[in-house]
RNA sequence: GACCCGGUAGCUCAGUCGGUAGAGCAUGCGGCUUUUAACCGCCAGGUCGUGGGUUCGAUUCCCACCCGGGUCACCA
């Protein structure tokens, strides 16, 4: 059916009509606020009356009884009791519709039930409603707020925040409290003396991972773009520059498929330090989290929401985190002394076992690694450091100190998921050449993950690149963590989703 | 990409073993000056995701497609 011709929204819009012939202005041009929704318990105290208060919102809930309303009046900070009569606020002011935004004046009072009241005097029309919001009814049992024919369908919810967040307090809650985290992870960072910085996003080359681009095309260059994978390559040519200390907080960008822990576009933190290597990163992502927690709790606490989730925890909230070493952990796991001594064959028949899918094509590193997964990773509830890759699963981490087999990497994982990335950063630009140029090979062959040679950051290399450690953190997972959000969609305002 | 589940009124859902559909809430009208899922009465509202097939007849059965969700694969 036409929104035109729909009965509902034709019924708004002859509203309008008879509001202008009543001389009532529909939409406003602004409100002189005194007051939010939230203050008026505490203005009005223990008495049974109290100040005049000057509020606007969104009207929320309406129950018309005659010549008598009571309404609630939403806004940033909460909801309270309206209390309209007909004769007060005149007839005009007095046929009001669920979501039409107005702003009020009147003193407060306490009704028979006991509920803070605004005892509207004065009313105006600020924004007409033309289109029902989705307000489901509420009712509390019990002290929880239970929700009837609520707008329930995650499709639309995402598709349309801007209806989602309106008719949820809890939904604006959760995205609050992601801001505040973000805003907590700054603060950690700019506090350690680290620089925000901001890179590139349409980048000529595109690297620093291995992943799949969006391309497209500047055309006065009359060139390709490339919208960024990673900022890894351009925070370190400013640790090269001087900077010590940098940090980006900005969206990277994949061609992949999308499910409940991928959106195209999503949030990463990148940071790198000069002179450190990854044990001081694993302090530095230990303490960050822990910021991140307790501002997720903090955000959280009033609102009741997803108070058994890790950001409520106390030992995420106060650490240490566990640390284990990836060889000894998987062969314990295995139940073998040393897991580098299994034939091809056991190591199979292992990964076979755990159910790994498309073994003929996995090299030896990549079924210890799948095997890894299975048995370590997957278990790991509680924020736990791995540390000491093998050096075939970690490409750009520089070899560790008294075993060049493994690398100085960590990862830090939480419920199964990887949270955290890092390592001693390659800062020799020879052997970088030579990785890269192995990429090139791969993606002539027809790799799309593969990147090419970036000859003009191995031209910063090679001005000399001080020894720093690095870390990558996924904005929207450790979030999801903290919170507990089984969907990237749900941490996300508006995902990636295919035009209606 | 594979498999499974779903798409019916503005919202949440039911239903039709094949005979063009119902409820609650919301909307409209009437009543009601302390209610809070307000209440009472009446009315209206749907090309049952799209296209094709079978059939006298399809929202229902079959096929294809679109959209969404789930599981798996992919995503160092």
């Amino acid at each position: 059916m036409s929104d035109e011709l729909n009965y509902v929204l034709q019924a708004r819009r002859d509203k309008i009509a008879a509001l202008e012939a009543l001389g009532v202005a529909p939409f406003a041009y602004g409100f002189d606020r005194r007051n939010v929704a939230a203050e008026c318990v505490g203005l009005l105290g223990e008495a049974g009356e109290g100040p005049e208060v000057q509020l606007a919102g969104r009207v929320v809930a309406w129950r018309a009884h005659g010549k008598t309303t009571f309404a609630h009046l939403g806004d940033a900070s909460g909801r309270v009791q309206l209390y309209l009569k007909k004769d007060v606020v005149g007839e005009a002011s007095y046929e009001l519709d669920l979501g039409d935004v107005i702003g009020v004046r009147g003193p407060l009072f306490r009704t028979r039930t006991g509920e803070v009241t605004v005892k509207v005097e004065h009313l105006e029309l600020l924004a007409k409603s033309l289109r029902p919001l989705p307000f489901g009814k509420e009712e509390v049992v019990d002290g929880v707020v239970v929700r009837h024919s609520a707008f329930a369908d995650g499709e639309q919810r995402s598709r349309q925040r801007y209806a989602d967040l309106a008719v949820h307090p809890e939904v604006r809650a959760l995205f609050t409290a992601r801001s505040r985290m973000t805003a907590a992870v700054r603060g950690f960072m700019d506090g350690l003396g680290y620089l925000e910085v901001e890179t590139p996003v349409l980048q000529p080359l595109y690297g620093g991972a291995a992943a799949k681009p969006f391309i497209t095309h500047h055309n006065a260059l009359d060139m390709p773009l490339y919208l960024r994978i990673a900022d890894e390559l351009y925070l370190k040519r400013l640790v090269i520059g001087g900077f010590d200390r940098v940090y980006e907080i900005g969206h990277d960008f994949r061609n992949e498929g999308i499910d409940r822990t991928h959106n195209p576009e999503f949030t990463m933190l990148e940071f790198y330090e000069a002179y450190a290597d990854y044990t001081v990163m694993m302090a530095r992502v230990e303490a960050l989290l822990i910021a991140a927690a307790t501002a997720v709790r903090d955000a959280l606490a009033a609102t009741g929401l997803a108070t058994d989730a890790p950001a409520f925890d106390p030992a995420v909230l106060q650490g240490p985190f566990a640390r284990m070493e990836w060889l000894p952990s998987l062969s314990s796991a295995l139940r073998v002394a040393d897991v580098t001594a299994m034939t091809d064959t056991e190591l199979r028949t292992a990964a076979e076992h755990a159910g790994v899918h498309g073994l003929a094509n996995l090299s030896r590193p990549k079924l210890m690694d799948e095997l890894f997964q299975h048995h370590v990773e997957s278990k790991i509830d509680r924020p736990t450091f791995v540390v000491d890759y093998p050096k075939e699963l970690s490409p750009l981490a520089k070899p560790k100190r008294g075993n060049p087999a493994l690398t100085e990497r960590f990862e830090l994982f939480a419920k199964g998921r990887e949270l955290a990335n890092a390592f001693s950063e390659l800062n020799d630009p020879i052997d970088q050449r030579q990785r890269f140029e192995a990429q090139a090979r791969l993606k002539a062959a027809g790799d799309e993950e593969a990147s090419g040679v970036d000859e003009d950051y191995l031209r910063a290399m090679e001005y000399g690149m001080p020894p720093m450690g690095g870390v990558g953190v996924g904005i929207d997972r450790l979030f999801m963590y903290l919170t507990g959000t089984a969907h990237i969609r749900d941490v996300i305002l508006f995902p990636t989703m295919r035009p209606e």
